[in-house]
RNA sequence: GGGGCGUUAGCUCAGCUGGAUAGAGCAUCCGACUUCUAAUCGGACGGUCGAGGGUUCGAAUCCUUCACGCCCCGCCA
């Protein structure tokens, strides 16, 4: 039991004793560390509900209040709680035997199938999915942590206009590919966009791309022999880019996977009354006010709207390892807010799952230093590749200041300057993209998470050295914030898991960090004379950040 | 026109759902390595919380109006 959660216990009891709603006494960290550990508010809201002073409520509640801490009234009306140093020290003790530092399992045995990343076959990553997939990443680590059993698709865009306007593009250009020519990543690179660009551009390229589709969809040989190559030739690219960041998926479905249930699905949704027909296209209408979700279009084809919910069908259907998910997890942009509540809605009046058991775990749009979405000087997009490249550099460059460079450490420090770069902002808010802030290592950065762990185990060896074995825990200075940091991760992993948010544990996270490197500051190990208490009590720290930062997909090198 | 999100320090962002003196990082300035990794630590500077009105003991937080910005709105995904 935390500390918090000790003494919430305790203080609800007091003030049913005292006749008081327990729901009163409710406690939390408090803002005035200098005055207290744990505040309670709740004197203020009974002097009211009960007409009293606030002080009066709170004599009533402190006569009921009793052990391993000490309180006091401040006004207005504030219960505060500050505990004592055997508290302190007991706590840290029984942290040092739990390797889960007293988190719960607030997500257990819930089955959850995870959609992230979400990349479109012959289109190159860019810093645009990096969001998704780390996000995805690291709530499919978090909720696993948290007790439930996760898995990851990663549905890729791999099918529809966007595939025919290639393959239109393919045709024209360069016939020969056609025939069997190879190409790779770097062809398709220059493809995809070039084509997209002349769809918007010039019609009657994009009516070719159009048919070039429906004969696709309807198994032309030759499209199909193209789009199976492309397949195989992008998902190579995309694994080696997923891998790079430490992202994986069970499945690797595509768009493609649900085209053939598309008929049989919309046939019986009309057929149902769930669907009906409307200027030659086929909608569902919703009695909210939400506009209608359109699954066929008038000239017979189908968008993702169908797709989508043919996706949601097939995962209730076919399930995820051992059946159907309890919920579903779409990690998607926020700008297709709207689209999901359609689907969502769509799949609940269908009667394939209740509406509660999908989420749309939004996130926002990065933009570049402009306030706009973020593009390269070039204009372009920055590929996913250039941005871990660029940051290998620059993790490199740091690295060689202090000596001789170990390829893969640069990489760990590099990823963990992305990762967390990415995973300290909260995900449903917008967020700016700033090279020059990306790639500096200090302050509340990933590598600045690293280097806190990595200088301890090198404090912890040289302290072996000497024979300094970490003892039972001391107090000094910053111990006693640093141990109430500890004491706070299970209630922070309780909130990340319900706001689905893996940046609340990066948060908490850098506290901890902060709090580990004053400690290291002020006090000394090597040949003091308290050194193995607190060795015990940072190494103790070091292995809650770890812990963290393994659910971030952070890793740890040896040195840096 | 309808709807969503946002506006907090020079910059980038927190603020645990109504409480104390609104907090971090970066930037700037001042300190701290002959002894454990200075990618660190301590301190200073810096804010009419977009504007007005309201709700109440108390508002960055709730309601309302307005301004500005981004985004979405039946046949692209």
């Amino acid at each position: 039991m935390t500390l918090q959660t000790a003494i919430e216990s305790k203080v609800r009891s007091a003030f049913e004793a005292a006749g008081f709603d327990p729901a009163l006494g409710t406690v939390r960290p408090s803002d005035r560390p200098d005055l207290a550990d744990f505040q309670c508010n709740g004197c203020l809201a009974a002097a009211k509900r009960y007409r009293m002073a606030p002080q009066a409520a709170y004599e009533k509640v402190a006569a009921h209040l009793e052990g391993g801490f000490e309180t006091a009234f401040a006004p207005p009306g504030f219960l505060n709680v500050r505990v004592t140093e055997e508290g302190l020290l007991g706590r840290a003790a029984s942290l040092a035997g739990d390797p889960r530092f007293g988190a719960g399992t607030p997500a257990e045995g819930r089955r959850l199938l995870l959609d992230y990343g979400g990349p479109n076959v012959a289109k190159e990553m860019h810093v645009g999915h990096l969001r998704s997939s780390l996000i995805g990443e690291g709530l499919r680590r978090l909720l696993a942590f948290a007790g439930a059993m996760v898995e990851g698709d990663v549905h890729l865009g791999d099918w529809g206009l966007q595939m025919g306007q290639v393959i239109a593009w393919i045709e024209e250009d360069v016939p020969e590919a056609l025939d069997g020519a190879p190409f790779d990543m770097d062809d398709l690179r220059r493809w995809y966009p070039a084509a997209s660009a002349r769809s918007k551009e010039d019609e009657e390229f994009l009516a070719r791309a159009r048919r070039v589709t429906a004969a696709l969809q309807a198994g032309e040989p030759r499209y199909r022999a193209i789009w199976d190559r492309m397949m195989e030739v992008s998902k190579a690219g995309l694994r080696r880019d997923f891998d790079r960041l430490g992202v994986g998926f069970e499945y690797w479905y595509g768009e493609s996977r649900y085209q053939g249930m598309l008929d049989g699905m919309v046939d019986d949704l009309l057929a149902r009354g769930v669907a009906e027909e409307d200027d030659g296209a086929v909608i569902i209408r919703f009695e909210e006010k939400l506009p209608p979700l359109i699954l066929r279009n008038s000239r017979g084809g189908y968008g993702y709207g169908a797709t989508d919910l043919a996706t949601i069908k097939d995962r209730v259907d076919e399930g995820m390892a051992g059946g159907a998910p309890d919920a579903m997890l779409y990690v998607v942009d926020a700008r297709q807010k709207l689209h999901f509540r359609q689907v969502f809605a769509a799949a609940g009046r269908a009667g394939y799952v209740s509406r509660d058991r999908l989420e749309h775990i939004a996130f926002g749009t990065v933009n570049g230093p402009d306030g706009k979405p973020f593009k390269t000087r070039a204009g372009g997009v920055m590929r996913l590749k250039d941005l871990a490249d660029m940051m290998l550099e620059a993790a490199t460059e740091r690295l060689k200041e202090r000596g001789e460079v170990d390829t893969d450490t640069a990489e760990q420090v590099a990823m963990a300057a992305v990762k967390f770069g990415e995973l300290s902002h909260d995900r449903e808010q917008n967020y700016v993209f700033d090279v020059d802030a990306f790639t500096r290592f200090e302050g509340r950065t990933g590598p600045y998470l690293q280097y806190t762990a990595v200088r301890l185990e090198s404090l912890r060896a040289k302290a072996a050295e000497v024979g300094i074995e970490p003892g039972a825990p001391t107090l000094g200075t910053g111990t006693r914030e640093l141990i109430l940091a500890l004491d706070a991760f299970p209630a922070q992993l309780d909130r990340a898991v319900a706001q689905r948010k893996p940046s609340v544990l990066a948060m908490h996270a850098y506290d901890v960090a902060n709090r580990i490197n004053a400690c290291y500051a002020a006090n000394r190990i090597l040949g003091a004379e308290d050194g193995a208490g607190h060795l015990a009590l940072l190494l103790l720290a070091r292995r809650q950040l770890v812990l963290i930062l393994g659910i971030l997909g952070i890793e740890v090198p040896a040195e840096m």
